[in-house]
DNA sequence: GCACTGATGTCTGCGACTGACGTCAGCCGC
DNA sequence: GCGGCTGACGTCAGTCGCAGACATCAGTGC
């Protein structure tokens, strides 16, 4: 016999979406999300640093994907391709039997400003781990910046469109035309924009 | 004799500044600002609907800027040159005048994650205002939201270099160069990865 | 056995924010 | 010039997010 059941976190995570779901963001308390799974509202804040931040549960995995696709990256590469392949990586981490979960996950963020703040400050600390990752392989500051922040947008872009009801097509699939569409936006404005 | 001092909002958030700067954000209570002017806290938050919202009283006119610089856009423009021109347009609301307060301003900024999120979310949202001006000028859904998205990258970047210890050039001539730089960096891309 | 650790509960308090309601100068129509 | 209306503010009371301090106790290692 066990004193507590294992996996708080990931309970508390499954029963704040259900929440979420049903009454509302605002609408539902701390306590009432931990108090469903038996727990109690100081663990609920143990676990997660805010209320919000329990939607965001596993996020890390997601970073490590990126990172993962930045290293596998052939070392001379430029920064835009090094990029395309941390795209390929991270998309891989969305297959699509996620699509059903992720639709509801992200209706439930849509919903309300201070979720997709925080949505928003999530995408940003990616690429800003991925612009680290870059200046490691010696790319230069702005160029990192510029070449993880694009990555980031092609991302939600991308992911935005994946869960779309009438999407068939795979995320890394969306992410290599979104990506594609960046590049060719540039280029018909390279020719026109001197130096 | 008027029964209340006009300007309430500029005069909180002159003080949100000065308290922020010496005692820290999260040091410094919504009550404190409001009382160090005369007014209670209920007040303050009848102007601001958040703490944090102090400290972005103002932005809408660095919108409007944005957009000015959309409109005056020729018709035949590109995505990516509408937005060089709206960046042109953005950043003349930064002369260097400003740039001491910026500077100061960045620095409570940075100092608190709140904060920075809350600032990301600010940026997001002129990029997705600007994509909407981008819609209305006929530009397709993607390519509106990736010009406006790497618009406030560029902005981001360059109001970050703009407001560092050693910088002498303007706002507007570094965004020029970061937008180039942008430009260099997917040109070098477009020809090594292939449709 | 026995000390130790780690996840949890309990208690308590602060501060962010809100709804309801009262107040009163200035403006506006008559 | 008078009465009603409005808008900006104050007062009061309440909810909830979140954190510090301390107690509890199953399991683990010795």
């Amino acid at each position: 016999m066990v004193r507590w059941e294992p996996g708080a976190a990931e309970r508390l995570q499954k029963a704040a979406l259900e929440l979420f779901a049903t009454r509302g963001f605002e609408q539902t308390t701390a306590t009432e999300i931990a108090e469903s799974v038996g727990l109690t509202e100081r663990t609920f804040f143990r676990h997660f640093s805010d209320k919000r931040e329990v939607l965001f549960f596993g996020q890390q995995l997601l970073v490590e994907a990126f990172l993962a696709g930045v290293d596998t990256a052939p070392p001379d590469a430029s920064p835009i391709e090094v990029v395309a392949s941390a795209l390929q990586s991270a998309t891989s981490f969305f297959p699509d039997e996620r699509r059903a979960h992720s639709r509801s996950r992200q209706s439930i963020i849509d919903q309300h400003p201070a979720l997709r703040e925080r949505e928003r400050h999530k995408l940003a600390s990616i690429a800003t781990t991925v612009a680290d990752a870059l200046r490691r392989r010696g790319v230069d500051e702005v160029a990192a910046t510029l070449a993880a922040e694009s990555g980031a947008t092609v991302f939600a872009i991308a992911f935005g469109q994946w869960i779309r009801e009438d999407e068939q097509r795979s995320l890394a699939d969306i992410a290599a035309e979104v990506l594609r569409e960046l590049l060719t936006l540039t280029a018909a404005a390279s020719a026109r924009i001197p130096r």
